[in-house]
RNA sequence: GGAGGGUUCGCAUAGUGGUCGAGUGCGCUUGCUUGGAAAGCAAGUAUACCGCAAGGUAUCGAGGGUUCGAAUCCCUCACCCUCCGCCA
């Protein structure tokens, strides 16, 4: 959410943003509510006032109360409840529209329609070459019973899978590893909910923007990503300024819908609608200087993982059309995935400015004693199953073995290679 | 799942129809006092919106309702606590 006066003053940039962003969102619409909002209120507002001095005009000890300032309050109460449907009706609308309106993104984001068009800033590692025929991790897992996409289908449906055996076993690892490396780095661990309601959804973005990838249960939700917690974790609180920067990093299981993808990434770990992750969220200062770099530390973060996992990466600037409503700036990591021939998107990393902030209430007490609403960002740290595609294809021997990276191996107990 | 009791300004509490956005204690801030500190004394100490300001309006878990007037009465919901039942 912004703020409607920053709406009102950066009216062309704000339209510049739904446009590029391809969001839809009436803002002629949120202007003109906004406008009779305002009108209505002030209305409301003096009726108020006039009864609360009508009222108190008349609160002697006992003393009958005289009719005719009776008859003036009921008149007054009549006046008001006859405004009332109308600034409920404009309040809803304006609301709406408030909770749609996307952030604006950073000068240096790269305009674009589509994913086609995010830029590539940097690359890392070796592509591996096999001089043998490597095969992709489906195979890989079904010929060393290390998944089970069969009988994934047979208990789940569509896209349902069972991790076994040492891949079980590594994904553990993985996990371990990435959630012990933000615990190093000074970040407080979470295990965070998964079945939630609308608080840290809305405040996050997915209501009402995305709703059609979010699982209901009865009257509650299934959760895409710990950032949902962790943003409803401190909603509607005012955070004192000596404990910002706040960095948290959560653990959760992940559900996604992936409404509208049915023909994509059918076989294969790489699209599930349940899986892992451990999320890093920083909530710090009103201050791009600030934000800035720790958006930057969030980054490095997740490449350093990849580095000591040893698997090549690129990092990509999406572009406005690709990025999602709320976001300030934006950058996605890609794994190598032999299979794939390319990189595939094992990490995400935006920075909301304060759009999630307000959304989810979140303020802090800055060192003037003012009130506001902090800066937000969130990037992966590690994804599984994805990341195990990248592992199992990357580390696949001439053997048919699948070896382990040396930083997992101490969490797979020594153990150095599977299926042997 | 059944029965009962709660939810007030950071914390603890007072407040059962008008003078209550709301008293007291603790905490915190500032000033006085002091060599310094403690104690003591004094003042201040929620948030949002509108307004240049003075000031106004709203908010006592949330939402409805009754009333000229609601923290206070009624209804619905959420959450917390106690007891019983069930259970990973």
């Amino acid at each position: 959410m912004l703020d409607i006066n920053f709406i009102i003053e950066n009216k062309k940039k704000v339209e510049e943003a739904i446009r590029n962003k391809g969001i839809k969102c009436d803002l002629k619409a949120l202007l003109s509510a906004d406008k009779e909002r305002r009108s209505l209120l002030q209305k409301v507002e003096e009726l108020n006032r006039k009864r609360n001095e009508n009222a108190a005009s008349m609160k002697p000890k006992g003393a009958k109360p005289d009719p005719r300032q009776i008859e003036e309050g009921k008149r007054i109460k009549e006046e008001l409840a006859k405004l009332d449907p109308a600034l409920r009706e404009v309040e809803a609308r304006f609301n709406d529209v408030m909770l749609r309106v996307p952030n604006v993104y950073s000068d240096d984001t790269p305009v674009g329609k589509d994913d086609s068009e995010n830029k590539e800033l940097r690359t890392w590692g070796k592509i591996p070459k096999f001089d043998f025929p490597a095969k992709d991790h489906l195979q890989l897992g079904t010929e060393l019973d290390l998944i089970d996409t069969e009988r994934g289908t047979k208990v789940v449906g569509f896209r349902g899978y069972f991790l076994k055996n040492d891949l079980a076993r590594l994904h553990w690892a993985v996990m371990t590893y990435a959630f012990n490396k933000m615990i190093a780095k000074g970040y407080s661990p979470f295990i965070t909910p998964s079945l939630v309601n609308e608080i840290g959804l809305t405040a996050t973005g997915w209501f009402p923007l995305v709703k059609d990838q979010v699982y209901p249960v009865e009257d509650k939700f299934l959760s895409g990503t710990a950032e949902v917690a962790l943003m409803g974790y401190r909603a509607n609180e005012i955070i004192e300024t000596k404990e910002l920067p706040l960095k948290y990093c959560g653990f959760s299981p992940c559900f996604r819908r992936e409404a509208g993808s049915y023909g994509k990434d059918t076989k294969g770990l790489y699209r599930v609608h349940e899986f892992w992750k451990v999320e890093q969220v920083v909530i710090c200062e009103n201050d791009l200087s600030v934000s800035l770099a720790l958006f930057e530390e969030l980054l490095h973060i997740a490449e350093e993982i990849l580095q000591d996992l040893g698997l090549a990466y690129r990092v990509l600037a999406i572009c406005t059309g690709d990025m999602g409503a709320g976001k300030y700036k934006m950058y996605d990591i890609e794994t190598w995935m032999p299979s794939r021939k390319s990189y595939g998107e094992t990490h995400s990393c935006s920075l909301l400015t304060d759009w999630q902030a307000r959304r989810a209430n979140i303020r802090y007490r800055a060192s003037d004693g003012s009130v506001r609403y902090p800066h937000t960002m969130n990037n992966t740290v590690i994804a599984s199953p994805r990341i195990l595609i990248a592992l199992l294809e990357n580390y696949q021997q001439a053997d048919g073995t699948i070896a382990v990276p040396k930083v997992l191996q101490p969490l797979m107990g020594g153990q150095k290679s599977i299926g042997a």
